[in-house]
DNA sequence: CGACGGCGCATTGTATGCAATTCGCGCCAG
DNA sequence: CTGGCGCGAATTGCATACAATGCGCCGTCG
């Protein structure tokens, strides 16, 4: 197969100086395509299962294979990309059994985050905590499913960032994206929204009243309600 | 920098026919030096700081850049390493926080794992806890530190895959691989492997009952007395 | 005497060619 | 007709050459 259409190495007085716009890609190219490739993983782009030849992908971004496996390597590394010697990599497709447990796992580690924030979240932290579930509550009238989701990873990344413990909220968060691929876009329907809401209302609640065992209680059920919800989905598949 | 001494590639009528002995990597170079690296910065070989040149490694494992590469970017990733692009890669170095932060995740999730497998072992797999358990009692009074090292290793992994859920299994595993480095060998004396002991008997004793809280309690005090052992040292460095 | 800028060196990032392994496919034997 | 075996094509793994970036050193200027 042929590896590229321009030649981009000697000469190469094309209107592309050498790459397309300096400002693009602070970082290398492995970087830049992990980032890309992720990004395709989580909206589904590239499917649970999908083949992600070496090769195909050079040719697709117009670069080498070098980079393009480094950037597959390290997605296998965070668990998005299933790689085996000499058989190529593809989008990881976790069995029933470790997605269930990849949700458990999810909902004790935000429990654990909403526990750790409940003592030790700064006052000003609360209060932009506060801030954000305000604005979900009006996202949740206005019911726009979209907004919603962005703010919503924002409340969820507010608590991570109360436990003052930087590596559990780096495990949740891994988590979080770990699993994203296999969450059905939950908040199609208003009953939905207002349902997560009141969920989020009772970790906030315990949160400001300092109620480390209630703040996690709360944000457990939450999170294996959603899992619920999950569960519907996979089974429809 | 000169890159190898013998050229491998062309010709190469030595003694070493290709690779040393077929037998001893059955998987790719990547594979062999990412565990071979890992052994080392876990048996301190490679302390924390110490810097990691491609090149120096190439040399000295006499194979290419291109795999040492794939290594250590794994281990960047799997957190042993840290690599800035264009500066290199060293052996990680957290900050006292972040290592604070990795102890306390270490002491919920084997909670955790604690709490699951209380409730989920099997009869086998709970004969076999006792099993080892046993054989640290014994060797906690021969004193053997160094066999002591490794069947409580085998402890802790038995519950680890009693919480019969393999992704916060390796969440836990993982995290006792990363602070690793940073344990002192702590089994030196006896007086430490009775206490050991006695701190495992309690999360036993809770398991067999199904008591989940109770092993979960148990667990985390264990796990926090060693990060107690761990501050100590980490002064006086 | 100190600070700043340019230049050379060392090191990492990328491209490309070759080697090795895997898997499909056809062929032959039972 | 079926099952096993060997061969070839395709793909990954590794080596090497080249490019680009960061860093330190030295000289010059304020």
């Amino acid at each position: 197969m042929k590896r590229r259409i321009t030649p981009r190495r000697s000469g190469s007085v094309t209107a592309e100086p050498r790459r397309p716009a300096a400002a693009i890609g602070k970082t290398t190219r492995a970087e830049q395509l992990r980032r890309q490739l992720a990004d395709e993983i989580l909206r589904r782009g590239l499917p649970p299962g999908a083949s992600l030849d070496e090769t195909e992908i050079a040719t697709r971004f117009n670069v080498s294979r070098t980079p393009v496996r480094e950037a597959l390597r390290q997605l296998a590394a965070s668990g998005l990309v299933e790689s085996r010697p000499h058989r190529g990599a593809v989008v990881a497709q976790p069995s029933f059994e470790r997605l269930t447990g990849m949700f458990e796992a999810m909902a004790e580690l935000e429990a654990m985050c909403a526990g750790f924030a409940a003592e030790r979240m700064s006052p000003l932290e609360r209060r932009d905590l506060e801030a954000i579930h305000e604005e979900l509550r009006m996202l949740s009238h206005d019911g726009n499913p979209e907004r919603f989701h962005d703010v919503n990873e924002r409340f969820h990344n507010a608590i991570y960032a109360g436990s003052h413990n930087d590596y559990i909220a780096d495990l949740a968060l891994a988590t979080r994206v770990r699993v994203q691929p296999f969450r059905r876009a939950q908040f199609r329907n208003l009953g939905r929204l207002a349902t997560s809401h009141a969920e989020h209302d009772r970790v906030v609640v315990a949160i400001m009243r300092g109620d480390r065992a209630g703040a996690a209680l709360a944000m457990r059920r939450h999170i294996e309600l959603v899992r619920n919800e999950y569960e519907i989905y996979a089974v429809s598949i």
